[in-house]
RNA sequence: GGGCGGUUAGCUCAGUUGGUAGAGCGCCUCGCUUACACCGAGGAUGUCGGGAGUUCGAGCCUCUCACCGCCCA
């Protein structure tokens, strides 16, 4: 073996010879009885670069994957990456103009998707690559794209699938078009789903109040200018209160029955307004219902209305309503009577339109605002309404704006015709599925999320207006209506019957939601819509592993479009996972700049050392906080381990064919195993019950403080020792120890476990070996502990306490010194004679006595009962003894007191159970024992 | 405003039927012993956010308050 470990080298050879064995490829014909274990992977967006998030989810991934593997099932990892419509549509749009080309509408369609194409080719590489360098064991040969190929058009078959739910939900009579605001994106120029959309927090600073006065008792007139230098930083923020004249009275600002307060947050909406509601029960503003206000700046003539919608409570209790422009708004002019007019005064761009017959008879110099941005426009309109003196107050307020997670611009409600998935019934089967158990969520908690989200779960606007995506099979005719079907064949037979041979059809531009085809994900990538031996075989899948962040986006979906398509749900199990954070609980983002690329840590510590970091740190429910250095530990425990190795590999420790962990004599080697048996049963419920930190976290104090620290310490005497079949007992226990140890750790570290498996066969003759990725999963010897463990358990606290005694005497370390053994029984003196070497190595005694009395000047220690002095005349620090002792007999003092406080209680002896009290009578009988003693040592000290 | 989660050693966090608190890192002291200084040995540090309740017994259960975070309106 090589004398240190080097990732870097090692990783490289252990994918190749991974990848050329073929150990990942679903349907290995050795596994054909075999219980399948299938994951879909979450798909990256295929332009995309590994990020911390990505780390987690696939490490998490790939442990469950390695584990069940090794358990003998017949594992399917199924890769891929998502098309990612709008971010891959926006990557490409700025690299054009970076370059100063011409833009998509300038190019064309196909000539655009001919560029997007391009740029996945070029990049589309890169992630699944990083994912190969993380260890993820997918089988790689049945990657799939949620576009499909490219060669195959809409043949192919991940694009059948998209067009075939499609037209699926059409059957079903769950797919409609509807004319309704959307979250419209104005830079993307697209339709996105309320997910799409986060609130950010916004909060202005200008405030302005008419009548007020400064010092001096001067009018404070409005400044324009200073709200729009206030607005230029931060369009939002602001709530403005406007006063609309009411319908044939004189407007006077001091008198109240000539008007009606409205408050606002966007004051250009105000041009589109068709109506002021009023809570019907406002004692104040009640009596207006039914009169109508003249709109400022527009002349029209609009009701004031009675709707529960207008709190009383809030702002001016009144409400300006413009329907085309706000969500509540949209509701209330539905449910008014008559309806309200619905008036639209942006563009696509949410610039202002007032060219249409809404505004024929508003005033010129309104009408000239067309052609304005809404944030210009919003200083405009204030201006222009505190210019006619109906600007009544503006003030500072804290503001949820909407804005497009992708472009970061605030998002307008806009009215327009999309496609709609009516995705009630669909959730009704998925709720269903988690309420009987058929799916479970992990961490249980997540699952009130879902049933809340689920509920009131809105029809799903899935239409967008972009280029990059599956192109809605949807044909128009000449009178507008339209057909759906497959293919332009079938559109052109159902168009013939529809509308009468060849008529007219054009297909609709838009595409479809990227969640929408990586909703079919755990069977398009088995080859639905065709009927399919890997459909039958792995389907449903077993384990969905993915953040929390996208349980609405992407797990609902695939439930709800498997339910569309009458499958089985598609995962029995959802593990949701938190989100990587800084070593300060932020959120990762290049713009604070405290991301910590995985490929970096890769290169500097190994994968296998940001695996088991990020399995360490995935406790259920929580955000893992990874920090820089916190890598660096496990990064030591490769190093740890792969000097444990080669230590083994110096003194002989082979693997030894047909070992028999039952055939084991020696005390510590029976204590060994049967520990190693507990730590596999631990990492075992661990993995099973998706506790990986609990997992990762049992196999390394294995491996490290029982293992490296004791055993291996324990053992060096025997090896080294002249009894030859204790040494080959031993050597061989070490190795089989080893062996597990490699196995145990495997899914978590797969690369150094893999190298040290291919060196113990190398060092056991059997270079031939296989892999250690396909080798059974071990299973626990069943060997019992009993005597033999507790005997080891007794000499590790008894060479603890030696220790820590002579560390605070300050005996120095070169100095040895007899142990001398009071009271002992049989069993002591055996098990202490028979380890004499190993407590003279490890702590530092030269001799061992057995006596009936502790001898004179002499630190004791007591072990389970157990007195063990160390004669140390000339080197022992009496004062510091005396210390010890009293401060440790003042600590069981102080136990007692407590204990026997609780045993003198009786309820507590009646009610607690028997071992409990039990346990309690020996902590005092103990502790009084070794008072007794320690008072005695002190007597002795003088 | 509603919901969820958090508040445990200097830092990051474990703590799964309630039985007198643990790890890693950091810190201090020491280091004879060639598997490992990316190491070894020893050590210090916590009224488990505040308050109340249930219980023989509460970090854990209930209520309440405070602060922090996330999601939703």
């Amino acid at each position: 073996m090589e004398k240190t470990y080097d990732p870097y080298a090692i990783e490289l050879r252990i994918n190749a010879a991974w990848e050329a064995s073929g150990a990942f490829r679903a349907g290995a014909p050795g596994r054909a009885g075999a219980a399948p274990f299938t994951i879909v992977i979450p798909p990256p967006n295929v332009t995309g670069s590994l990020h911390m998030g990505h780390a987690l989810n696939n490490t998490l991934q790939d442990i469950l994957c390695r584990y069940w593997r090794m358990k003998g099932c017949d594992v399917l990892w199924q890769p891929g990456t998502d098309h990612a419509g709008i971010a891959t549509q926006m990557v490409v749009e700025r690299q054009m103009a970076e370059r100063q080309e011409p833009d998509r509408h300038q190019i064309g369609r196909e000539a655009f998707l001919e560029k997007v194409w391009a740029w996945k080719a070029q990049s589309g590489g890169t992630i699944i690559n990083q994912l190969k360098r993380l260890g993820a064991s997918c089988d790689w040969s049945r990657e799939r794209f949620t576009m499909g190929n490219r060669a195959d058009g809409e043949t192919g078959q991940m694009q059948r699938a998209v067009l075939q739910f499609f037209v699926t939900l059409h059957e079903k009579g769950l797919l409609y078009k509807d004319k309704r605001l959307v979250n419209w994106d104005p830079k993307l120029l697209t339709a996105i789903s309320d997910l799409e959309v986060e609130q950010r927090e916004v909060k202005g600073s200008f405030a302005w109040k008419r009548g007020e006065t400064d010092k001096e008792g001067n009018l404070k007139p409005f400044d324009a200018a200073a709200l729009a230098k206030v607005l230029d930083r931060e369009p939002g923020g602001h709530l403005y209160y406007f006063d609309y004249p009411l319908q044939g009275a004189t407007y006077d600002a001091d008198d109240p029955a000539t008007f009606i307060t409205v408050a606002t947050t966007r004051p250009e909406t105000l041009l589109g307004d068709t109506g002021v509601a009023v809570h019907p029960e406002n004692e104040k503003l009640g009596h207006l219902i039914g009169k109508n206000v003249v709109l400022p700046l527009v002349g029209r003539v609009i009701p004031i209305i009675g709707d529960e919608y207008a709190d009383p409570e809030k702002g001016t209790g009144a409400v300006k309503i413009t329907p085309a422009h706000d969500f509540n708004d949209f509701e209330v002019g539905r449910r008014a009577d008559p309806p309200l007019a619905m008036v639209n005064v942006f563009t696509r761009e949410a610039r202002l339109d007032l060219g249409g017959a809404d505004f024929a008879g508003a005033p010129k110099a309104t009408r000239a605002l067309t052609g304005l941005d809404r944030f210009t426009a919003r200083k405009e309109i204030v201006a222009m309404m505190a210019a006619e003196g109906l600007l009544r107050r503006v003030e500072p307020s804290v503001q949820q704006v909407p804005h497009g997670d992708r472009s970061g611009v605030p998002i307008e409600p806009w009215l327009t015709e999309q496609w709609y998935v009516n995705v009630k019934p669909l959730a009704e089967q998925a709720m269903a599925w988690v309420r009987a158990g058929r799916t479970k969520i992990h961490p249980a908690n997540r699952e009130a999320d879902f049933f809340r989200w689920m509920e009131n779960i809105e029809p799903w606007c899935i239409s967008r207006q972009l280029w990059w995506g599956h192109q809605i099979p949807a044909w128009y005719g000449p009178d507008g209506d339209y057909v759906i079907a497959r293919d332009e064949a079938e559109a052109r037979s159902r168009a013939d019957a529809k509308w009468g041979p060849g008529a007219a059809i054009t297909r609709d531009p838009d595409v479809l939601d990227t969640w929408f085809s990586s909703a079919l994900w755990p069977f398009s990538t088995l080859g639905w819509p065709d009927e399919t031996a890997e459909l039958d075989r792995y389907y449903p899948t077993s384990v969905l592993v993915t953040g929390f962040d996208i349980l609405f986006f992407w797990v609902a979906r695939m439930m709800m479009a498997s339910a569309a398509c009458d499958l089985a749900p598609p995962f029995h199990t959802v593990y949701l996972h938190g989100l990587v954070r800084d070593e300060k609980g932020r959120k990762m983002s290049k713009s604070v700049g405290n991301v910590i690329d995985p490929l970096v840590v890769i290169d500097a510590l190994g994968a296998d050392a940001l695996r088991f970091t990020l399995a360490s740190l995935a406790a259920q429910g929580r955000d893992p906080k990874l920090g820089v250095r916190t890598a660096e530990g496990y990064r030591n425990f490769c190093t740890k381990l792969w000097n444990a190795s080669r230590f083994a590999e110096m003194n002989a420790c082979r693997r030894v064919a047909g070992f028999d962990p039952q055939s084991v004599t020696l005390p510590l080697n029976i204590w060994a195993i049967s520990e190693m048996d507990r730590t596999l049963g631990e990492v075992v419920a661990g993995i099973e019950g998706y506790r990986f930190n609990e997992a990762a976290l049992a196999a390394y104090r294995f491996t490290w403080n029982t293992f490296c620290d004791w055993y291996l310490e324990l053992a060096k005497p025997v090896l080294t020792g002249t009894d030859a079949a204790a040494k080959a007992e031993t050597q061989a226990v070490t190795a089989f120890l080893l062996d597990r140890i490699v196995a145990m750790l495997h899914p978590f570290m797969p690369y150094i476990t893999e190298e040290l498996w291919a060196a113990y066969a190398a060092g056991a003759g059997q270079p031939e070996a296989g892999l250690l990725c396909v080798e059974p999963w071990p299973e626990p010897t069943g060997l019992a502990g009993g005597a033999a463990a507790a005997e080891i358990g007794f000499l590790v606290d008894l060479i603890t306490e030696i220790r820590s005694a002579r560390a605070e005497m300050n005996v120095p370390p070169g100095t040895l010194a007899p142990l001398v053994i009071v009271g002992g029984g049989d069993r002591v003196t055996t098990l202490l004679s028979a380890s004499l070497d190993a407590l003279k190595r490890l702590a530092r005694v030269s001799e061992l006595r057995f006596a009936a009395a502790p001898p004179e000047s002499s630190v004791q220690v007591v072990v389970a009962g157990t007195v063990a002095c160390i004669p140390l005349a000339g080197v022992i620090d009496f004062a510091a003894e005396k210390k010890r002792l009293a401060v440790e007999r003042e600590k069981l003092a102080k136990d007692v007191d407590a204990t026997r406080r609780k045993l003198d209680n009786p309820d507590f002896v009646a009610r607690a159970p028997e071992e409990v009290v039990e346990e309690n009578r020996e902590r005092v009988a103990e502790a009084e024992g070794r008072i007794a003693r320690i008072d005695e040592a002190l007597r002795r000290l003088g």
